[in-house]
DNA sequence: AATTGGCTCAACCGCGCTCCA
DNA sequence: GTGGAGCGCGGTTGAGCCAAT
């Protein structure tokens, strides 16, 4: 039996080699292949064959296994139905929410947004969001449309802006990735130009205040409970130094960004930065946006928030 | 009871990226 | 530099289920 394997690896080593010179090699996908849904056999075949050898060469799996299916079609139902790390129930409402704020961050790049949640695949919530979130995409494009409804009023009964923190939380996470990657940090004029305005927005009193926790924490887990606190400063961190980071902002001045590693405090999704350098205080630089913008809503937002801070807590 | 329409989700398809000879 | 192999990703499809008519 371990003489047969031992034959058929070398046997796919040599095809390899020879594919290399001589071409492509017949692609399983032309011969007569199984389609259609898998039965428990196969599944079974599946993996036995993937825990003794482990998943990777997708290419020779299938003759490994000797399954008649196609190294993608087993690759498929590995990922997305028979790794023993998926999550087979139900989203939560706090995962639906979170796919959104991502989705809104990072578009249809569903792989990536299922790496920030542990044991979903790419494509359950690809399904997820074909099938149940597409239809809020006018919302998702302009979150301020979330404003006086309903499920906003009763999730957020502190005040309708707060929907926007978790918003403006996961669009500065994944702004603030850009500056991380070599390319643009030696090019900061390819950063995007929401990328500024979220900065000074974060950067802002407002920002600065809630960063410090005056927004207290029990309003936090009101306004969201995707950002977690482990103090009363609301946000636990930790200076990198090694990480300082250029960004230019609208008027070409260069700012230096500090980032820090932050304790998530139960989070792995939400980072938070802080800003070292110019602090403007002045609510009004939020409001400096062109018309044609699309961030109109944060002057609403941010008003609110204003007249949040003046509440007694 | 039969039909229809909507919904869900597993699976397929094809493109594009990276690696390597 | 070029082209093939391998793989991952996103878009799409279609079978099965269920509720409404």
């Amino acid at each position: 039996m371990e003489m047969e394997e031992e034959e058929e690896e070398e046997e796919e080593m040599m095809m390899k080699k020879t594919n290399r010179k001589m071409g492509r090699s017949p692609c399983c996908d032309k011969e007569v292949v199984k389609k259609g849904a898998w039965s428990p056999e196969e599944d079974n075949i599946l993996v036995k064959c993937i825990q003794k050898n482990g998943h990777g060469k997708w290419r020779s799996l299938p003759k490994l296994a000797g399954l008649p299916r196609s190294h993608k079609s087993c690759r498929l139902r590995w990922v997305n139905y028979l790794c023993p790390n998926i999550n087979r129930g139900p989203f939560s409402p706090e995962e639906k929410r979170l796919v959104v704020e991502l989705q809104r961050v990072h578009g249809n790049r569903w792989a990536k947004i299922a790496s920030h949640l542990p044991g979903r695949t790419d494509n359950d919530i690809k399904n997820l969001w074909n099938t149940h979130l597409k239809k809020h995409t006018e919302v998702k494009k302009e979150p301020w449309l979330l404003f006086g409804s309903t499920e906003v009023k009763q999730e957020y009964p502190f005040g309708h802006h707060t929907v926007l923190w978790p918003w403006i939380s996961a669009r500065l996470e994944s702004e603030f990735m850009l500056p991380m990657d070599p390319v643009l940090v030696s090019s900061s004029s390819k950063l995007k130009p929401e990328y500024d305005y979220f900065l000074r927005l974060w950067n802002s009193e407002i920002g600065e205040k809630f960063r410090e926790g005056v927004v207290s924490q029990s309003r936090l887990s009101q306004a969201s409970s995707s950002i977690k606190d482990e103090s009363t400063s609301g946000i636990s961190m930790h200076i990198d130094p090694g990480k300082v980071l250029n960004s230019a902002d609208s008027t070409g001045k260069q700012e230096h960004l500090i980032c820090k590693d932050i304790q998530l405090g139960g989070s792995d999704y939400f980072n938070s930065y802080e800003l070292d350098g110019s602090v403007d205080t002045k609510t009004q630089l939020l409001l400096d946006v062109p018309d044609d913008s699309g961030m109109d809503f944060l002057e609403e937002a941010c008003d609110d928030v204003s007249m949040y801070l003046q509440e007694p807590i």
